[in-house]
DNA sequence: GCCAACGTTGGC
DNA sequence: GCCAACGTTGGC
């Protein structure tokens, strides 16, 4: 299983908005970065990822697993533009913020530390662990830590 | 709202 | 194929 991380403005489609799709999940569409498409690319169901909300919160607020592998987005007619689906599985019980992450010396070198403004990125399971660890969660069971 | 970083476009 | 101009993203 791989693992990915997903940005979103809360103002344009919010965690909330994700979770009211519940089981169904929702195309992750309007992607117009290679990068971002050929990570969606390469997912495969069941893969993980983060839910992260950028300009406004600035934290990983959720996690999510892909529930449809990449098919062409169907906002465009542009063929060069794939996305995959995603719903949303758990509410991370502490959100991570940016911050966080970035006075984290483990995850210094996480995409969301240097390349910043990819809105698709891969996150090495080194990292999701230790994120998970940071927001109350265990990275595997997904289930809350005791504390 | 500003602006740095960075991706894309298009003329040559 | 280079690179300047331009547009967008996203932290601050």
């Amino acid at each position: 299983m791989k693992y990915w991380l997903f940005k979103s403005e809360p103002f344009k489609w919010s965690w909330d908005q994700q979770k009211a799709k519940g089981e169904a999940g929702e195309e992750w569409d309007g992607i117009r970065n290679y990068q971002a498409r050929n990570n969606m690319r390469e997912m495969k169901i069941g893969d993980r990822g983060f839910f992260y909300h950028s300009n406004e919160g600035l934290e990983i607020v959720g996690i999510v697993e892909v529930s449809a592998e990449s098919a062409p987005d169907s906002t465009t007619d542009d063929e060069r533009w794939d996305c995959v689906h995603i719903r949303a599985l758990t509410d991370m019980p502490e959100p991570v913020t940016l911050k966080a992450v970035k006075a984290n010396e483990k995850l210094d070198k996480m995409s969301l530390v240097t390349s910043m403004r990819l809105s698709v990125q891969p996150v090495l399971e080194d990292e999701w662990m230790e994120v998970c660890r940071m927001g109350g969660l265990n990275g595997k069971t997904l289930k809350p830590l005791k504390r």
